[in-house]
RNA sequence: GGGCCUCUAGCUCAGUUGGUUAGAGCAACGGACUUUUAAUCCGUGGGUCGUCGGUUCGAUCCCGACGGGGCCUACCA
């Protein structure tokens, strides 16, 4: 076995025994201290007799002089993420989930001259251990626990990347779980997205919402234009999509007389993905009865006012890149129409016609082919005012046309009752003045449904279950829909990919 | 979908204008050390240079295909 060893020359023989020739070094030389930790006790036990937590003996003794010995004796467990190995005296400091970490210290008066070795020779960086001491603080003043006994808690077979060097990109996002690990910050946004649920719940909770949830798996994908997922039921032998929005099943629960509803839950959409797309995405959608896109617009800007203050305690939230996101005050309401007609320089109504707004769009370089009006309008305001909207701002008063679930502007017409919410150029929510008149909604499906047999494939399908409860009676609504990835990408200055813990990747 | 870039040790990265034995720091292994905290000191090992093929006396390096990743672009209520 040694001579096939890949040249191991000095390493221990009992240890040598193990290695096997196509594992790495490092990981044939773990699973050797692993056999020997089993024949000494356990690698992995069951259970610890733990008293404390990290944190608890970092808050009880929150400023010790130098030098101190407490008296006091705890038991705690946490994973090695710094080692320094001396003769008779050796230190790590162990990590709690949470990130605190505090000192262990093994001397060979305490543990004895077996123990000691032991130490040295079975653990490494990245284990799990337990250790029962008194708190005391070391010569530099580090709070530590001097131990009179360790144990192994999980014996770690892989070594944990360099804790000074960044990880890359990809590492990162493929091996979130050594991410988590290693640096404090990927711990950190998984505690404030953590936070600003409770905070959305919360605030739901307080204006009398419920939080239901509806289905993914859907015969009919409706509610947006987006290409789905499809799947297949062997039970019911029928093509199903994931949904690409739960809309059409929260407007039913209003229907049914849940006047307050919301859900937040995962949507799925096959396009492609980047900094600001993920094709798995988690979607906050609302419906109050009896509001408006009005109401529906005071309740978004209170539940992201409300998170930035519950998680960071001010509104004017610190990014990634140091920059100040400014979420306070009352966000400004533009209209499409006319903050687009004043940066492009001509007037730009409901009635201006197709013609003449492929010749603008043509002048600026836009090149699309698409028979709706309302869908040159819509790309012209994003070419010529949306990169400007760093500030919160609601955009609204929609063309009809590209809006199918909307109700016509209660004055203006050609335009619906629609908004959409940017926040430092991105699109962060939507909200209207939802469509309730069932025969109207009939015709807009009818439209869509024409699209569609015109090879426009995000087009929506007639979904007459749908239909058939708009016509038992939805009372005048207003609904919301946000993105919660994106909402954490507002708050904290983050591509998509860092919001989520484990986006997918390939 | 189109264009450009990239893949070297467990991790982060050098490097080879095509040439015998591919380097560093951390990590690992052997040794010394009872107050370290990116401990220090002495010594050692670790690589199919993404995969497959081509050119060549010789390829990690040049060329091609494929795979992974990134950026730009297109698409994305």
């Amino acid at each position: 076995m040694s001579q096939e060893s890949t040249g191991s020359g000095n390493v221990n023989p009992d240890i040598e025994q193990d290695l096997e020739q196509d594992l790495p070094e490092q990981i044939a030389v773990r699973l050797a201290k692993r056999e020997r930790l089993n024949e000494l006790g356990d690698a992995y036990p069951v259970t610890l007799p733990i008293t404390h937590t990290i944190d608890q003996v970092r808050a009880s003794y929150p400023d010790l002089e130098i030098d101190v010995a407490t008296g006091d004796k705890v038991a705690l467990a946490g994973r090695i993420v710094f080692q320094r190995n001396t003769g008779k005296l050796c230190f790590a400091t162990l990590q709690a989930g949470s990130g605190q970490r505090i000192q262990a210290m093994l001397s060979l008066d305490k543990v004895g001259q077996e123990r000691l070795d032991e130490w040295k020779e079975l653990v490494d960086l990245g284990d799990h251990v337990f250790i029962s001491g008194e708190v005391i603080t070391s010569k530099r003043g580090e709070l530590s626990i001097l131990a009179d006994e360790w144990l192994m808690a999980a014996k770690t077979i892989r070594p944990l990347p360099n804790l000074h060097n960044e990880l890359g990109e990809e590492y990162r996002v493929r091996h979130r779980y050594v991410d988590l690990i290693v640096r404090d910050r990927a711990r950190e946004v998984v505690q404030i997205r953590s936070k600003v649920m409770q905070s959305l719940r919360r605030t739901f909770e307080q204006e009398a919402f419920l939080e239901v949830e509806t289905p993914m798996l859907q015969t009919i994908h409706g509610g947006a234009s987006a290409r789905p997922f499809k799947t297949h039921s062997n039970a019911f032998d029928t093509e199903l999509f994931l949904r690409i929005a739960p809309e059409l099943f929260l407007k039913r629960a209003v229907v049914g007389g849940i006047d307050r509803v919301f859900e937040i839950n995962r949507n799925f959409r096959n396009e492609g993905a980047d900094r600001t797309h993920s094709p798995e995405f988690a979607m906050l959608e609302a419906y109050q009865a009896y509001g408006d896109y009005n109401t529906i617009a005071d309740l978004t800007q209170k539940l992201i006012q409300n998170a930035a203050m519950d998680v960071f305690g001010t509104h004017q939230v610190v990014l990634e890149d140091g920059e100040i996101n400014d979420l306070g005050g009352n966000w400004p309401r533009i209209s499409m129409y006319e903050s687009l007609s004043e940066a492009c320089g001509q007037t730009i109504t409901p009635q201006t016609s197709i013609e003449d707004l492929k010749k603008l769009a043509s002048s600026v370089e836009i090149e699309i082919e698409h028979p709706l009006a309302g869908k040159y309008v819509e790309e012209l305001w994003e070419h010529f005012v949306k990169g400007d909207l760093v500030k919160p701002t609601f955009v609204i008063d929609f063309p009809v046309d590209t809006s199918p679930l909307t109700r016509d502007h209660r004055s203006k017409s050609g335009v619906v009752e629609k908004w959409d919410l940017y926040i430092r150029g991105y699109e962060q929510a939507t909200g209207y003045s939802e469509l309730v008149d069932p025969v109207i909604q009939r015709q807009r499906f009818v439209e869509q449904v024409t699209l569609a047999a015109a090879g426009d494939p995000e087009a929506m399908k007639l979904d007459e279950d749908f239909l058939k409860a708009l016509e038992f009676g939805m009372p005048p609504s207003g609904g919301m829909g946000m993105g919660i990835d994106r909402l954490l990408m507002s708050l904290t200055g983050l591509g998509i990919r860092e919001t989520i813990m484990f986006p997918l990747v390939k």
